[in-house]
DNA sequence: CGAGATGTTCGGCT
DNA sequence: AAGCCGAACATCTC
């Protein structure tokens, strides 16, 4: 489920657990969101640490203890963050339960297409510090974003807002809500937008970023009525504008709705 | 019961 | 050869 806004709410979640020691851990050692990561050294050298801080960058979250001790989280398609009593029978999908004092910090994944990462020292891990600039950030204008959309000439747009390295949070959702809200249709393809569109592209991802921070990322209530989010998931939903029913098709691999008043096919290409 | 899902990665093809 | 596409990953829900 989670993209940046949503990552940025479930990473909040375990803030109840700031400043008090790890008590126990309890992982699901075997499951495939340990691929590549030191388990039994998370276990050992969390269990007794002090949960200091946490941040998220994209659909990344990092979590500190002291001890040098470094958690990364991606909450891949299923993941959540939950926080529950301390004597929580660990579920089915609780992979990693962080027992304290007061309360368990828990981390679940149906579909484990998420994983967590671990790492000891001083300084964070290269998986931590090789980010793309936020959305957010004045680091993110408009010639970053047209250097970076030259890179792909060829991939239709919506296939670019799904790249990490560019839009960092973006996911399904975001991606159609933007092209929706900048009336750029979908299967454009990077080389084709017009100096205007590439402005618009950029405006429209900030603000739907900053708006979806302020919404589903502080306490997870509705977007604004006008947005597509709310129509796009039925095969039967409508365009929130004009009430024309949305256009469906896969791009990239994702199911990608929009509406062909708001969002017009440049004369000459395909669909 | 089959299809699809708010994600990422890898192998293959152009 | 860079870059794009589809499949695979594992489970649940509609």
């Amino acid at each position: 489920m989670p993209e940046l806004a949503e990552v940025e709410w479930y990473r909040k979640q375990w803030d109840v657990g700031l400043n008090q020691k790890v008590i126990e851990v309890h992982l699901h050692l075997q499951k495939r969101v340990f691929r590549d990561t030191d388990g039994l050294a998370l276990q050992t050298v969390l269990t007794g640490a002090k949960f200091l801080g946490s941040e998220a960058r994209g659909k990344q979250m990092m979590f500190r203890f002291t001890r040098g001790a470094w958690l990364g989280v991606h909450l891949g398609m299923s993941g959540r963050l939950q926080v529950h009593g301390r004597d929580h029978p660990a579920g089915k999908h609780d992979h990693l339960v962080l027992v304290q004092r007061r309360q368990a910090l828990v981390y679940s994944d149906a579909r484990m297409f998420g994983r967590v990462r671990f790492h000891r020292g001083p300084e964070e891990p290269a998986w931590w510090s090789a980010h793309p600039p936020s959305l957010a950030s004045a680091a993110f204008t408009t010639p970053v974003l047209g250097t970076a959309l030259e890179r792909h000439p060829r991939a239709p747009i919506k296939t670019v807002l799904l790249a990490q390295s560019i839009f960092p949070g973006v996911g399904n959702w975001m991606a159609d809500e933007i092209l929706w809200q900048s009336g750029i249709h979908p299967q454009t393809l990077a080389a084709e937008l017009t100096a205007e569109q590439l402005r618009t592209l950029w405006k429209k991802t900030r603000s739907v970023c900053r708006t979806a921070l302020r919404t589903i990322g502080a306490d997870w209530s509705d977007p604004p009525k006008t947005w597509l989010i709310h129509t796009r998931r039925t095969r039967t939903g409508r365009c929130p504008r004009h009430q024309l029913p949305l256009e469906r098709t896969s791009i990239g691999g994702r199911t990608t709705a929009w509406c062909a008043a708001c969002q017009p096919a440049r004369p000459g290409s395909p669909r």
